[in-house]
Order: C-alpha cells, then sequence, then structure tokens
DNA sequence: GTATCTTATAGGTAATTATCTATGGGTTAA
DNA sequence: TTAACCCATAGATAATTACCTATAAGATAC
C-alpha cells in the first residue's frame, strides 16, 4: 500500500461513504457527481489493496478492511483538528515563543513588561538573552531571535525599530564627593575626574564619548567595568564618577547622589527593533501589541516615550 | 488551511526536513533533487499558511508550527502503520469475519469443523446463520454470506462449490416396528408406512422424493415436521417412519433403528459453496484452506469426501 | 578568494488527479 | 411493467502535481 498519492480529500470521500453509506449521497452532499464518488473509492481501494466497500442490494456495505481504514481516518482528522487548535492558538498569542534578545542595561525596564505580559499569555515562551551591545548585535545579524532591545539602534536596512522609553544618562558621585553639594556643575568642572565607564561601544559610553568630542573635551582617568551594577557599586564607595542610565539606579539607594550637571543633557531612547527580512512570530507580534497598550501602566509614565503605533502598523 | 490537496507524500518530504534539518539531505535521502524539496515545503507552507522551517545560517529552524506539525504528521503516520499491521493480519486470516450459512442439517456436522478453526484463530469472527434450504437459498442469491453449505447445491452460474463430506439417508424406525428385524426388506416394503419428512424442499426429502418418483411409488401418509429432531424423537416414540441424514443421528441412541432397505443406496454430498460474483474475505479463504487440511481429523473418516482442493485453487 | 556548501527561484514537462457527461445494468416500489 | 433509484464504467478535459534542469545568491572553510 503506497499512502504517497493519496490526498486528504480522498480520505474525505470515504469517510462520507462509509458514514452515509451510499455513494450518491455522498456526493449530494460533497457537490460531487455520483461517478466521481465511485472512481476515487475505487481509487482508494487499488491504493490499499484491499476492498473497502461492498454493494449489495443497492446498499453499500463496509468491509472489515474498510471499517479499520475509516476508524483510522478518524483519528488522523482528529489529530489535524487539533493541530488547527494549536494553529488558532498561535495566531491569537496565546501560545508560542518571543524571543527577546536585550543589552545589559534594557534588564532594569524590559521586566517590568514582560511581567504583565508572562502573566497574561503563560502558554508563551518568552527566552529573554541578555548581552552586551556587541553580543546583542551579533545576534542581531544573524536574525537569532524575534525583538531586539537597544538604545541606539543599529542599521536599520533589514530592520524596523521603535522608540518606547527615554533613557535618560546621569552623572553619579559617591555621597561625599565635593561636587556633591555644588549646584551649578558643569562639563568642565568633571571632566578631570576618575570615570567609571562600560565598555567601548556600549551606548552609553559611546553617547557620552560623542557629546566629550563634540565640545572639545577627554577623559584623562577612565575606568573600563563589565556592568552596571559594577560601577554604581564602585562609585558608591568611591572610586570616582560614572555615567549610567537612569533606570540602572535603585530608588532609594543612598550611597551615592546624582549630579546636576547643568550644561549637559545626555538622553537617548529605548527602542524595539525587529528585523523585516524574517517572519516575526505571532507571540512576537502580540507583544509587541501588548506593550504599545500597557507601556503606561507598566512603566514610569514621566520617561514614556509610545512611538509603538507605527511600528506595529508597518508590520501588518 | 485546506488539506485536500495534502498527500502524504508532502508530509513525508516534510517530516525528513524536520529530521535532517536540511533540505539537500532530504533530497538526498528521498532521491529527490534539491529545489524539489525547496518548493514541497513551499507548497505545504502556503496551505498550512504559516511558516513551518526557516533558514538561517544554512541551518533549518523548525518553527512552533513547524514542530507541532510534525508531531502531528508522527501520529498520523502511526495510525497508518497500525493499519497497515491490521491489513497484514487480515490477509493473513489472523482477523477478520468469515460469515457461514448452513442447512439446519448442517448443524451436526460444521461445529467439528469450526470448533478447531476457531480455537486456532480466535480473532476471526465466525457468524453463523442457520435456517431451511428456503432460507439459506435466498441468502445465497443475496450474497449475504462468504460460505454457504448445501447438501444439494444450487445453481452454480456465480458460484463455485466443493464437496467435502457424504451425505448418508437412512430410513429409521420405531425399536419395536415389525420390519425392524426383517433382514431383506425392500422400498416396496415401506411405501405404505406413515412417513414424517421434512418440508418440500429439503434436501433430504426431495432426493427421497425424486428416488420414488423414478420407480414409481408414491407415499400415501406423510407427516411434515420442522426439524430433524422432531422427526427422531418422533419415530421413537412410534409415530412412524422416517428419513434422515446419517450425521443427525446421535451415535447411542437406542430409541429406534436404521432399516437396511437393500434396493435403496440415498446417498449425496455436503458441499461448501461460495460465490465467485463477491469478493470473498480473507478469513473465509482461509477457512476454506483450513477444512481441507483438517477434514478427516475433524470428522468421521469414513464420510470425508475432499474435493477442497480444486475449489481453493479455483479460489486464487 | 576560491571552492564548496547551502537554499531559493524560474521555467519546463510528463504524469496524475479531480472532475465532468453519457451510458448501461441492476433493484425497488408503485 | 414502468419510473425512479442505485452503482459502475468509459471517455474526455482542465487543473494540479511532482518532478526535473539551470541558475543565482548567500554562507563557510581552507
Amino acid at each position: 500500500m503506497d499512502l504517497r498519492h493519496i490526498s486528504f480529500r480522498l480520505l474525505e470521500v470515504f469517510m462520507c461513504v462509509v458514514k452515509t453509506r451510499s455513494i450518491s449521497e455522498t456526493a449530494r452532499q460533497l457537490h460531487l457527481t455520483q461517478p466521481t464518488v465511485s472512481q476515487q473509492i475505487k481509487r482508494l481501494q487499488e491504493t490499499v489493496n484491499e476492498p473497502l466497500v461492498m454493494v449489495n442490494q443497492q446498499r453499500i456495505h463496509v468491509t472489515e478492511a474498510g471499517f479499520a481504514l475509516f476508524q483510522t481516518c478518524q483519528q488522523v482528522f482528529g489529530h489535524f483538528d487539533d493541530y488547527q487548535d494549536y494553529l488558532a492558538e498561535l495566531r491569537g498569542g496565546e501560545r508560542g515563543r518571543c524571543k527577546i534578545a536585550m543589552v545589559n542595561t534594557a534588564q532594569y525596564i524590559l521586566p517590568k513588561l514582560l511581567g504583565p505580559y508572562s502573566n497574561l499569555h503563560p502558554h508563551v515562551e518568552l527566552p529573554l538573552e541578555i548581552g552586551n551591545r556587541a553580543e546583542v548585535l551579533a545576534r542581531f545579524e544573524r536574525g537569532e531571535d524575534d525583538i531586539y532591545v537597544f538604545s541606539h539602534p543599529p542599521s536599520l536596512e533589514h530592520a524596523k525599530a521603535g522608540r518606547f522609553l527615554q533613557n535618560p544618562l546621569v552623572f553619579i558621585a559617591p555621597i561625599n564627593h565635593s561636587l556633591a553639594s555644588k549646584s551649578h556643575v558643569t562639563l568642565h568642572d568633571i571632566v578631570s575626574e576618575r570615570f567609571l565607564l562600560r565598555e567601548p561601544g556600549s551606548a552609553t559610553r559611546m553617547l557620552f564619548e560623542s557629546e566629550l568630542q563634540s565640545r572639545g573635551f577627554v577623559l584623562s582617568n577612565t575606568v573600563q567595568m563589565a556592568s552596571n551594577e559594577a560601577i554604581r557599586v564602585a562609585v558608591g564607595s568611591g572610586m570616582g564618577l560614572g555615567v549610567v542610565s537612569r533606570h540602572v539606579l535603585p530608588p532609594h539607594d543612598t550611597s551615592f547622589c546624582m549630579l546636576d550637571v547643568e550644561d549637559v543633557n545626555l538622553a537617548s531612547h529605548w527602542y524595539f527593533v525587529v528585523r523585516t527580512d524574517r517572519h516575526l512570530s505571532h507571540a512576537a507580534r502580540n507583544f509587541l501589541k501588548f506593550a504599545q497598550l500597557n507601556l503606561e501602566q507598566c512603566l514610569d509614565k514621566q520617561w514614556v516615550t509610545n512611538e509603538l503605533s507605527q511600528l506595529n502598523e508597518s508590520l501588518n
């Protein structure tokens, strides 16, 4: 028995014949002609190489082999029905996977969106990848994830991005630093300090360095640190000054203070980025829609910059 | 998603792609070209209307929907494998149904074959139909059963028959009947007696009446009875004489005796009859082969007339 | 950077399929 | 017996499928 050329249509016709016990009735129900049905059944019997139905007194008798095939078909169609249901859930965003890659700093803000989303859609898998900018960029190039979170989006040739949150950078200093109590601090006052910075290439550092360069300053004393926490703690313990995203700072931490540098305003935005040359999973689309509708509730309103509607529309 | 035009071949190709994670490898394994596989997968994705696999770095990634479909396919092919196994059993005669219709008298002999057969093939259904000749003949006309057992086979236009057992008819009389002790009884001596006979049309009666007619005798006193048992018991209690198949008589019953009518030899045969214009179930073929090989062991050897080999050969 | 993989696409063809109409033979019921 | 059904078969056709070859574009490995 060579299943290869059997189509589901053929099985459908067969099942109807078994159910109705009539070839003519099947033809009527399936909007076919009677000879068509006759012939289909004949072909099926030839491929199975076994009589499936027999005609006696104008009545169709289903053979043992025929009835067993009927049961097999019922199960098979059952499985495909289940699959259909699964697909429906997948398309509705209730199931599936939304793989998100984000730069380190984003882990301070994204969980505030992911938590509520995940509660709402418990069957969606949400694997998160966290890395430094270079690592996330590499993932982006290879298209390994559905959504990328950057504060400095890469070339958008094959991608679309949507801003959703301000990313204000602040200067932090030890609580007892001499500038801590001064009210009119300028960039000039601080460039000679020791700065604790993330690795070159990180968005925070790039932004700060570009500001320095355009204003003609050069830092004389920098220390590279691999994480925002390390910088925060190091600043707190007096190692030097830091420039970090405001979102990184715990609200009630008194081990350091922010400097109000009045002639500098370092601000960027957080972006959701998706590749346009790759299929975006339903779950990912769904997450972006959720984000668009729930940004204000989930994140601190004062920083929200909801430009996701354009992104979402362009993905349809 | 319209399953109708999906063939099993298509699913087979898809499954191989999922297993090998490679379109080229699938092409090699299934003896196709790479573009063929590419195109098949594309078509499948179009019918499902959902990406099933994605190509990234020369590597195939199976999507959620793809993996679910793969699982569905595994189950579906599993069901068809089961069906294949079932068919194999059916063809081997281990499973299935063998519907046998027999005239009343045959119920004294057929069970001796059916018992051993059924023990050997416990999964074969063996529905038996027992009726008088007219009833069985009607079933035969309509082709309601696989095998018919007659002692006087009907027109064989659409049927084949094979003899398997002699059916000697004997005269029985009450134990104290005046003829019981006589040694040279002739037909002439007994035609004036009261005869207990089955209904007209029964093979036994037909055979007896045709003998009488050809010899110019007419019975003057007959009583019709519906079963062989009734005749046997009635003869035993002195109601008259009977003509019955020898197989009907219990071996050690002393309530009647057989008359040795020396100028009459009424003998016919039992036949298995099958219709040639109907499909004969594997189980029925198998039963006839069993009968051919086991007649001598199951039935009294002295009556066996095994002509089933011709019948079986003509059914191949 | 070249050779060698990978997959995708375009374009073609022969086979197969899914249908149909027309017709014939057998069954059933009026 | 006729009318009304049933199913089977033959013959035809348009659509679809299952393949192919040729080719291109992208990735990988030396």
